[in-house]
DNA sequence: AAAATGACGGTGT
DNA sequence: TACACCGCCATTT
């Protein structure tokens, strides 16, 4: 099993309505610090029908890039459609902020 | 095997 | 709050 099966089995468990960070996958992926290497698999993986990348978020709930369609216009457009609260061009962490299983 | 890259995160200015 | 810099990790060339 690699990091990145980790990271998209964990990418994929993220409730709807719901975002994680970076940092937040990589934590659960078993490598807290590897934010920056989340990101590259999310790129691999634009939308694929079991990986919402869309779903993950910067730790300060910017949005950072979406190689799907619409790009980062579309892909807040998705999160908003799944219940998402955002907070200006940002998502609401304290809000819809997924810390992981309970 | 080594160097370069990138959808990051935190700190400093 | 916005911009710049450094540090981190896995992947790719």
């Amino acid at each position: 099993m690699s990091f990145r099966e980790r990271v998209y089995r964990v990418t994929r468990s993220i409730p709807k309505g719901k975002v994680a960070t970076y940092a937040t996958v990589a934590e659960l992926s078993g490598s807290p610090r590897a934010a920056r290497a989340v990101g590259m698999l999310m790129r691999d993986n634009p939308d694929a029908p079991h990986t919402p990348c869309h779903r993950v978020v910067a730790s300060d709930g910017s949005l950072h890039g979406y190689s799907g369609d619409g790009g980062l216009a579309g892909k807040r457009r998705l999160l908003l459609s799944e219940g998402v609260v955002f907070r200006g061009s940002k998502v609401d962490l304290s809000r819809s902020g997924w810390a992981g299983p309970a």
